[in-house]
DNA sequence: TGCTATATTTTCGAAAACGAACATTGGCGT
DNA sequence: ACGCCAATGTTCGTTTTCGAAAATATAGCA
């Protein structure tokens, strides 16, 4: 086995286990731990995998896709909320899940519920679930998106369409001051907005900070809503139009 | 921040990252390496982690779901199939990738090309290869199959048939002696049909393990496909099918 | 054969990580 | 307030890993 190989070799195992030590490279490749460490050290700076005292592992570029930092940020805020919009859903309940961290936080919330029927335009969202046997899960068709795995497109509307859930969760990027529901991709607003449609009650989880963010796309107004999940309660002009309408508001 | 509530970090980040360091840990925890150290060790007692020199990684153990361990079956088989059928795929070029664990082996090797444009039914497919900006990934909708992550379903196969694809990457679960391609779900079978249909090069990804399973339903014959790869040459009754054929037959 | 370049092993001092022992802190119940 | 206990921080000697340099092996070529 020549140099080339074992690199691939090596690569291929990180890739695999997410982290090798110096001693499975070793057993692995049947060379010396120096050889390993000389290989390592090549693949670290071009910036194949990343290096650490031992051994190596997944390089951090590879999973610091925007998409991924953003879903530690506000964690603890977002498991909260994840937790009480759970809480709202019954078993056997069918809803929608649109695309969003925070809706991807209530899917694994979700896990402990029995017979769900959930329909998602979101990748990681239906890969989750679909690790629970008694839930059926469907998925819309599209372009998946790289940024975070959302689905979108003309096709996921029509798709969508076709169901009549209970309950749907949706998750935006911003809220305006006069209620109107922001985000930044109108393929995606097209879609939001056909889950408003088809849904009888709407919930929609937004942490505190949605309400400071600006987006371009209007994709509805919060007034559509049946139901909102946030970690604080909302500015004013916001809580007058949620009181105007009886939407329930929770504090989680 | 309690113990308990660290160590509930500490196992997610690691879940999340595949690895660890120290260095890493005290940084995201704000406590001493001292301190990590004890919580990695505990953890890896309780068997949630793997402990390194330098850090901590996923338990070998967590990789071993059900779904996660074929996935690791016949890998050595599975790994050099997946490269001999990457290796034909160029650039830029448009596919249909179906589902199957051969194929998702496939989908892997497929990171280092460029500009792909793939249709998938395989939810894991379709995560592995949006993680790249420069692929655009279009996955089919239906109902997500809790087993193995694909799509089945009267409307997959309607909306597989838009397209008209360069490369057919189908991977199946057995081959009978008279070179019928056998499946388990009929459902899958429809979709396998509809990509056998719409794809000018038809490849077929088989470990030799195929030609001796038996399965209930028909999806195709193997005339249909243009190329074979398999890890052993085949019996003579299908050695005879691909002669007669002009199918192109590659050993990985 | 002898030369050269590349790859690998060997060797060894420096740096990093480790674990044990001890000191400190911060609840918690009496 | 007091002591108790668990969790954490601190210190220090030990073990492991690291990386540079020298020695050895391998391959290609005149």
């Amino acid at each position: 086995m020549n140099q080339t190989q074992r690199h691939e070799k090596i690569v291929g195992l990180i890739k695999l286990h997410g982290f090798m030590s110096i001693d499975d490279l070793v057993s692995a490749c049947e060379v010396t731990p120096q050889t390993i460490r000389r290989d390592l050290n090549q693949l670290a700076e071009n910036g194949v995998v990343s290096r650490y005292h031992g051994g190596a592992g997944l390089n951090r570029s590879w999973e610091n896709t925007p998409y991924q930092e953003r879903k530690t940020q506000n964690s603890e805020v977002k498991e909260k909320i994840a937790e009480a919009v759970a809480a709202m859903i019954p078993d056997g309940a069918s809803l929608f899940i649109n695309i969003g961290t925070t809706t991807e936080t209530i899917a694994t919330k979700l896990l402990n519920h029995k017979n769900l029927h959930v329909v998602t335009n979101n990748i990681h969202v239906a890969t989750i679930l679909s690790a629970k046997e008694d839930f059926s899960v469907i998925i819309a068709a599209g372009e998946v998106r790289y940024r975070d795995g959302g689905i979108i497109g003309e096709a996921t509307c029509d798709f969508i369409s076709q169901f009549r859930m209970d309950y749907g969760i949706i998750g935006i990027s911003g809220i305006s001051s006069d209620g109107a529901l922001l985000d930044f991709d109108f393929r995606e607003v097209k879609v939001s907005q056909a889950i408003l449609e088809h849904t009888q009650h709407v919930i929609l989880a937004a942490d505190y900070s949605k309400f400071e963010r600006r987006a371009m796309v209007e994709q509805g107004h919060i007034s559509q809503v049946d139901c909102l999940v946030c970690d604080k309660t909302p500015p004013p002009s916001i809580s007058k139009i949620i009181e105007e309408n009886n939407i329930t508001f929770v504090k989680a």
